[in-house]
RNA sequence: GCGCCCGUAGCUCAGCUGGAUAGAGCGUCGGACUUCGAAUCCGCAGGUCGCAGGUUCGAAUCCUGCCGGGCGUACCA
């Protein structure tokens, strides 16, 4: 519809120039003419500003608006695209609600979950990556905003018609590992997860805080740290076994939490299986002269022309680093499923590094690289500051859903909902995550954010759970209309009655259907700038709008039985599109709370 | 020092490629439950969009310079 109105009013504009100003009808720039929405409701549905054109025609913007005002509204009368009027430099629109509202509900209803679908991005292949964790502890809160936004970055993908990858690269390597194999070893005495009662990656963990407390004390714990990666990297067997069962832990309880916060991969990358693989390449380039040899034999690439510094890519003992273990994953999931792109979903204290990174990879001439992204994300600090593993400040992941879980319980037992819902800890549990992931996901993902426990655990206002809230009334008014069997509903597929657009008059359901009609253009945004933030906006938008059309316009009590199957169709179709965009931020859809 | 990012209401955050009077939530204050679920709704108050210039019909948005904060600038990851 605004395409519509842009290339009638783009058409007219052009005649307009011609006709009046001798101006080339080539000399007007489409895109200079965009379509927008007005301030206020009753000024209309769409807004053209025309004052870009002021200049080429020597014009006065409301004399422009006028005489295209005048020009475009014959054939958009016949087109039955609504009707044009002018405000100062502005053409307002006001479109013909009884020829939308019919195909736009019908929309809905029709697709359900795949209304909102859109194809620009269709058939790009596109790989994820995300999470990374360590395996010497558990995932922290800092996980929890990666996962989320690795997650719906990728359902968003897809939706937008990408063929997409989410891939996970586990770092399983490295001295910091073997400070909580060492510490384990010491004053482990054989226990495990099982003996102690405790989740497997907890377990790991609490050895990583014990070797850090014995190494405040022992200046002697850092050698025998380094000596324990040496032996793992000579393969001493009993190293190597200690390592396997150690990560075993890790890795299992990481996945626990994974299944529990809805996040998945396709594939699982090992850095102690990669960590090699960034060599070999980074030795061809050195003998095509593209990286140079210091004395000590370490191999360096100069990137002083583009104004970033040297940069080491193998050690003078010739082991790798960060950096070339990551040139090797890159080329190793190109070779192993051919990506137009790869996102890399990382914290923004990692900028430089993916700069010198796509950087190299440009360098040793893989075209794709130029195809790599950065999606980089801010900080989650708390409000006494930041998080410090050292002062113990670290918010981890599955007690913050542990404290979110019971914290709906006791909710859901105050507002004496306990009787209604089938199931009081799954419910509470989904209300947990949708609490945690709205959360995460409302701040644009390149901010530093706060995460004030306390007013972020709330369910009150802008929140997940004011979202689900909104979806379980809907599904509780369509319960009781299903109930008195004068929907003509079945299962919940709402017929919309050919009358709708006679019954729904309100302004607030003519709010309501653009609303709907908007989503489509909100996940493509999303889908473009690689931005969930649009889509909570856009989904917490609607839920508000319709919380208040519901307190004021009864839908059951409607005036007539053809009334209130419009007015369902309508909640039905606004359900379906929360619940669709729900799914795309990952935060669970319930019937009741 | 240099590089990148951020600075919008008391607090936490939105604000699409520049477009009409800058928006939410929380908090404060005041209203609405015999009526489709009050995890809700309605209202009041709250802003020199860090500061100063510039670009133009028009700037929170683009450019430059300051100020404040964060993160980098490892043969760590």
């Amino acid at each position: 519809m605004k395409q519509q109105w842009h290339d009638l009013a783009l058409k007219h504009l052009r005649t307009l120039a011609r006709d009046e100003y001798g101006v080339e009808p080539d000399a007007v720039d489409g895109s200079e003419l965009v379509v927008s929405t007005p301030p206020e409701e009753k000024l209309g549905d769409l807004a053209l500003p025309v004052f870009p054109y002021a200049k080429v025609f020597r014009t006065a913007p409301p004399k422009i608006a006028a005489q295209l005002c005048e020009r475009v509204n014959p054939e958009a009368d016949k087109l039955g695209l609504g009707a044009a009027e002018t405000a100062g430099g502005y053409l307002n629109v006001r479109l013909q609600r009884d020829r939308l509202i019919e195909p736009i509900l019908s929309a809905v209803l029709e697709q359900q979950s795949e209304y909102g679908r859109v194809h620009t991005l269709d058939g790009v292949r596109t790989v994820v990556e995300f999470s990374c964790p360590n395996t010497n502890k558990p995932l922290h809160l800092g996980h929890l905003r990666n996962d989320a936004l690795g997650e719906s970055v990728s359902r968003i993908l897809k939706f937008a018609g990408a063929e997409v990858r989410k891939v996970n690269l586990i770092n399983d390597r490295g001295v910091h590992i073997c400070k909580s194999m060492l510490a384990y070893r010491k004053l482990g005495n054989g226990a495990t997860p099982e003996s102690e009662g405790v989740k497997s990656d907890h377990f790991v963990g609490e050895y990583y805080v014990r070797y850090s407390r014995w190494a405040a004390e022992d200046p002697d714990a850092e050698q025998q740290a380094k000596e324990m990666l040496q032996r793992w990297e000579q393969g001493d067997p009993k190293t190597v076994e200690l390592w396997l069962q150690m990560n075993r832990w890790a890795i299992e309880g990481i996945e626990e939490t994974y299944r529990r916060t809805g996040v998945s991969f396709d594939a699982v990358y090992f850095e102690s299986e990669t960590y090699k693989a960034g060599r070999e390449e980074v030795l061809k380039g050195l003998e095509r002269g593209v990286f140079y040899q210091a004395e000590d034999g370490a191999v360096w690439v100069d990137l002083s022309d583009i104004e970033l510094d040297q940069k080491v890519l193998l050690r003078s003992d010739g082991t790798s680093l960060y950096l070339t273990q990551d040139i090797g994953t890159a080329i190793q999931r190109h070779d192993d499923w051919p990506f137009e792109r790869m996102i890399y979903v990382v914290a923004s204290e990692q900028n430089y590094h993916f700069k010198v990174l796509f950087n190299v990879l440009e360098r040793l001439g893989f075209e794709w690289a130029r195809n790599l992204y950065h999606l980089s994300y801010g900080m989650v600090n708390l409000p006494e500051g930041k998080m410090k593993s050292r002062e113990g400040t670290v918010v981890d992941a599955d007690l913050l859903l542990d404290k979110l879980n019971e914290m709906a319980v006791n909710e859901i037992r105050t507002k004496a909902r306990e009787s209604e819902i089938t199931d009081l800890s799954g419910t509470a549990e989904k209300i947990a995550l949708g609490a945690l992931h709205y959360f995460l996901l409302q701040t644009s993902p390149n901010k530093d954010m706060i995460f004030d426990p306390g007013a972020s655990l709330s369910f009150n206002g802008n929140t997940g759970p004011y979202l689900q809230y909104t979806c379980a009334r809907i599904s509780s008014i369509m319960r009781k209309a299903e109930a008195g069997g004068a929907t003509g509903a079945d299962s919940g597929a709402y017929r919309l009655p050919e009358d709708a657009a006679l019954q729904l008059t309100h302004p607030e359901e003519w709010q309501l259907v653009k609303q709907l009609a908007g989503f489509p253009e909100a996940v493509m945004q999303a889908a473009e700038g690689l931005n969930p933030t649009i889509i909570t906006t856009y989904v917490y938008d609607i839920a508000k709008t319709f919380s208040g059309y519901y307190h004021e316009v009864p839908v059951l009590r409607a005036g007539s039985p053809a009334q209130v199957q419009a007015r369902l169709a309508l909640a039905a179709a606004v359900r379906q599109v929360i619940a669709n965009a729900l799914c795309l931020i990952d935060v669970p859809f319930l019937e009741r709370m």
